[in-house]
RNA sequence: CGGAGCGUAGCUCAGCCUGGUAGAGCACUUGGUUUGGGACCAAGACGUCGCAGGUUCAAAUCCUGUCGCUCCGACCA
């Protein structure tokens, strides 16, 4: 390609709406525009990148056994209805009407569509295993898109569904994803590690997410260097010690707070109670229902936890409203000691909470289990309990684990301290079992005669996602790093000289012809412009490889080879075509 | 959903407080000079100052509404 044919419109300065590296050069080096909010145009440089991502991708799950299909984005309500998710995942399905008022929805991923054509088109066991992807445009209703490719409302993701006829057919199903994944983002250029993961939307059973370490990163992960443990902080668990019990059976004593409403007033003189030695008390309203979560005074909450238990993704903190209908006191002076609670919920003013026919649940962490001597709120405002006993005062429903994990804690496979670090979530793998089948009526005729629902796994890869990972976790202050396989270009020719009879030229011209017929990407930059606008651009935009021409170097009977990341190489004009072959090889994770 | 900020040329932004002819740099066009790290000179083109309404002799500027964008929050009672 030459330069001045295609379309590269680089900027010196940055929109001001991107934040982060990989938002800021994807602008600057022309390979994205914004169209709307989290919604992006590729140009042709970054499609050429995007392309190369899919194709690794398209690659590596044919190898893997999967078939590539396409389904569509448009997709009726009624499947999701049926699934489930059409409440359950409400709040990020994009929704529309026709002009006849019928509704749609607009598909963020694509399990009701693959399993409803499983349901119709398999049927016995031998046509079993499969498993079916596809690389489409897929759409999020976010409610704050940003950071560009990163959350945005409509992105390209890599979906797969394996269709099993056991848990153990599922599992080699799983493994085998697995190792593709590895595999892919490998030859992105991408260090990526796998962590153990919440479920989420999607629901299931088991799962893994593919992180790629980045400040900028919206999720944190939990690791240990001492043994393989990663898990997303959403998942993670640590073993930590629980609450130490006290030797004394104190009765419940009450005792005036006021104008005390947060832990860390109660542990300030007068009161003295040590965080450790308190019990939180927060409402949620789950499916409009409100529920009681106890954790330790010093722990904090992981909502995505209690949501995963509850089996909802419609929670939210109840507001001093709620809280004060539901409970019979304000926030601050809340408890769930069992008297208390009941009388406060019986007041017949409190109309919400009558409204209700069951008492809340209350959930506490395991943590608390035992705890005595503990601090918390009466549940009337301005006053507290001493030597609260949990499992003597408290009518905990059910006991998880529900706080969140804090860096330092001991590790709960090897004991050694855990660590934190933010990363970008490139890849996803669940084990889903029979949710879908089930209810979409996806079963098999098996070999004893038994009609069985798949048992399915599911697979994703946010293709535009790991485009810009690779950028944010490859650049420096010039520019994009471009690893060459994912390189919208590999090697850029940047004569500086462009008259068309020149020797300078002429050269550019026979190398640029030479490597194009070894089948390398290369661009040849024929621009009339000052050499540092050239360097600079071939920099910004961040080709592997550049070959600099100039009538200095030819003069010494070199051309100039010039790694992105590293140092100038001279080379001899009728050399420079094998060098480049050898390099880009040397550069190519081997496996391809 | 709550709070804050911003919408002026393709991009970065000034002008707004204190109402009176629409600005700069970069990019773009033409001519010339230049030519190994984002050149220089000259001339030029590019704007319903987000949109709608209001106040006023007069609105980019003040007021109201609206749309869009960005940031913070929407665990830590």
């Amino acid at each position: 390609m030459k330069w001045s044919q295609t379309l590269i419109p680089t900027l010196r300065e940055a929109p001001a709406d991107a934040e982060i590296a990989s938002h800021k050069l994807l602008l600057r080096a022309g390979l994205i525009r914004k169209l709307a909010g989290g919604v992006y145009t590729f140009l042709p440089l970054g499609l050429r990148a995007l392309h190369k991502v899919e194709q690794i991708v398209r690659e590596e799950m044919d190898r893997a056994g999967a078939l590539e299909m396409l389904m569509p984005a448009l997709q009726p309500p009624e499947i999701w209805q049926q699934s489930g998710r059409y409440e359950t995942a409400g709040n990020v399905l994009f929704k529309l009407k026709d002009n006849g008022n019928r509704e749609w929805v607009l598909s963020p991923t694509a399990e009701e569509v693959i399993t409803t054509t499983a349901a119709s088109e398999i049927n016995s066991y031998r046509q079993l295993p499969k498993t079916f992807y596809q690389i489409s445009v897929k759409f999020r209703d976010e409610i704050r898109p940003r950071f560009g490719l990163m959350r945005a409302r409509e992105f390209i993701m890599k979906d797969a569904y394996s269709f099993d006829v056991s848990d153990e057919a599922a599992q080699v199903c799983y493994l085998k994803m697995y190792d593709a994944y590895a595999r892919i983002f490998a030859r992105c250029g991408l260090k990526a590690f796998p962590v153990e993961a919440d479920t989420g939307v999607i629901g299931g059973k088991f799962s893994h997410e593919f992180m790629v370490p980045a400040e900028t990163g919206e999720n944190e992960v939990v690791y240990c260097e001492a043994c393989s443990y990663a898990a997303n902080i959403e998942k993670a668990t640590s073993g930590i010690p629980k609450t130490a019990a006290r030797e004394i059976g104190a009765a419940l004593e009450k005792f005036a707070t006021p104008g005390v409403f947060t832990i860390e007033a109660l542990s300030k003189e007068p009161f003295s109670v040590a965080a450790n030695r308190q019990i939180k008390t927060l409402v949620y309203i789950a499916d409009s229902k409100p529920v009681i979560v106890l954790i330790r005074g010093d722990d904090q909450l992981n909502e995505a936890k209690i949501a995963g238990i509850i089996g909802t993704t419609i929670l939210r903190a109840a507001t001093a409203e709620e809280i004060f209908a539901a409970m019979g006191a304000h926030p601050g002076s809340l408890g769930a000691v069992a008297s208390t609670l009941e009388s406060q919920q019986k007041d017949p003013i409190r109309r919400f909470a009558e409204s209700l026919r069951d008492a809340p649940k209350i959930y506490a962490d395991e943590r608390l289990r035992g705890a005595n001597g503990m601090t918390t709120g009466a549940n009337e405002d301005g006053f507290h309990f001493h030597n609260v006993s949990i499992e003597r005062d408290i009518q905990v429903t059910q006991w998880f684990d529900l706080r969140t994990v804090t860096a330092g804690e001991p590790c709960v496979k090897c004991g050694k301290p855990l660590k934190i670090r933010r990363a970008i979530e490139v890849g996803h793998v669940f084990k889903l079992g029979t949710k879908y089948s089930e209810k979409l009526g996806s079963t098999f005729l098996a070999e004893d005669g038994q009609r069985r629902p798949c048992i399915m796994g599911c697979y994703g890869i946010g293709v535009t996602r790991t485009l810009q990972a690779v950028i944010e976790q490859s650049n420096d202050t010039n520019g994009i790093i471009w690893p060459v396989s994912v390189a919208p270009y590999t090697v850029c020719i940047t004569p500086l000289n462009v008259a068309p009879e020149g020797a300078v030229m002429k050269l550019a011209e026979k190398i640029y012809a030479d490597l194009a017929a070894q089948g390398v990407d290369v661009i040849l930059d024929d621009r009339d412009d000052r050499p540092g606008v050239k360097f600079k651009d071939s920099e910004l935009v961040g080709f592997p490889i550049r070959i600099g021409i100039g009538e200095k170097s030819l003069a010494k009977g070199e051309v100039e080879l010039k790694p992105r990341a590293g140092a100038m190489i001279p080379v001899k004009p009728d050399e420079v075509v094998e060098r480049v072959v050898q390099l880009i090889k040397d550069s190519t994770p081997a496996g391809k």
